[in-house]
DNA sequence: TCAATCATGACAGTTTGCTGTCATATCTCT
DNA sequence: AGAGATATGACAGCAAACTGTCATGATTGA
C-alpha cells in the first residue's frame, strides 16, 4: 500500500473503532433512563426545534427509514409526539414532550462527568484541536465522496 | 450544556457521521469486487498473519460473534478457509485464499485513487496531522470508558 | 395552470453488530 | 496434578441501519 493508502486505512479503521467508542459510552449513559443512544440522539436533534422526520435523518446523515423506526418507537413510549407541520401536510413534525425533556435532562449530569473526564484527559486546548481535527475530516470526507 | 458537553457531543455527533461516510466509501470501493465493507475489513485482518476469529474480534474492537459471522460467509465464499491452531484446538485459523487474496488485490487501484483524492483536498501535512488526532481520540476513548 | 419532478412517509426485507448463554479447551496457581 | 478462572466457538434472539418500492403531498417550469 501507498502511503497515502495507509493512512486512509488507518483513519477508516480508527474512525470504526473510534465510533464504537461512542456508541458504548451513549448506550451507558441513556441507559439508566431507559433510552438508548439512537433514542438519545433522534430526542436531541428536536430538543430546540421541531423537525419533520426526513429533516432529522439529513441533520444526522442517516436514512429517513432508520430514524422513522425511532421516532416511532419514541412517539409510541410518550417520549415524543407528532403535531401537524404547517408547511407539509404528510410530513408531521417530531416535538419533545414533557416526559422526552425529562428523561434527556436526566442523563445531563452523567453526561457531564463523561465530558469532563474526556476534556481533562487530553487537555482543555488539545481536546478542541482533535474535535476540530475530526470535524475537519468529517466535512472533507462529505464533500468528497459526494460526487 | 457546559462547553464540555457540547465538545463531547459535537465529537459523538460527528465521528457517526464519519463513520457512515468510511462505510459508505468502504462499501462502494469494496462492492465492484463482490465484497462488502465488513467482508474487505475481515480479510484484511488476516492478509499478513492467520488469526482465530477471537484475534481478529480483538484487532478490530468488535465481539467474537460478528466477527464469526463474517469468517463464516468468507469461507463459504471461498475467500478464506480455516487452518488448524497448534497452540488452540478449538480456535481455527482463519486464512486468506488465493481468491480471498485476489479479490482483496482488484480494490487496491480504487483504494489508492481514494486515498488520494483524501490527502488532496486535506493537504499531506495536515492529513497526518488529523489522523493522528483521530487516533488519539480513539486511544483516549479507550482508556477512559475501560473503567 | 397543470404536467413532470421531487420529497415524504409507509411497508417489507436484508445486513451487521450486539447481548446472553452454554459447552469445551486452555491457562494459572497452589 | 488438579481445581478454578479464562478464552473460545456455537447457537439464539435483538437492535439499528440499509436498500427497494409504492402512494401521495409539494414544488417547479413550460
Amino acid at each position: 500500500m501507498t502511503p497515502d493508502q495507509e493512512l486512509l486505512a488507518t483513519a477508516a479503521l480508527t474512525s470504526f473503532r473510534l465510533n464504537g467508542r461512542f456508541l458504548a459510552l451513549a448506550d451507558e449513559l441513556a441507559k439508566p433512563v431507559g433510552l438508548t443512544a439512537a433514542w438519545w440522539q433522534v430526542l436531541g436533534a428536536v430538543l430546540h426545534e421541531p423537525l419533520p422526520v426526513s429533516g432529522i435523518a439529513r441533520a444526522m446523515g442517516l436514512t429517513r427509514q432508520s430514524v422513522q423506526r425511532i421516532a416511532d418507537l419514541l412517539v409510541d413510549r410518550g417520549l415524543a409526539t407528532y403535531a401537524d407541520n404547517p408547511a407539509h401536510a404528510r410530513a408531521k413534525l417530531v416535538v419533545v414532550t414533557d416526559a422526552g425533556l425529562a428523561a434527556v435532562r436526566r442523563i445531563d449530569p452523567a453526561h457531564r462527568a463523561a465530558a469532563e473526564r474526556l476534556v481533562a484527559e487530553l487537555g482543555e486546548e488539545r481536546a478542541r484541536e482533535v474535535v476540530g481535527a475530526l470535524v475537519e475530516l468529517a466535512d472533507v470526507m462529505e464533500r468528497t465522496e459526494h460526487r
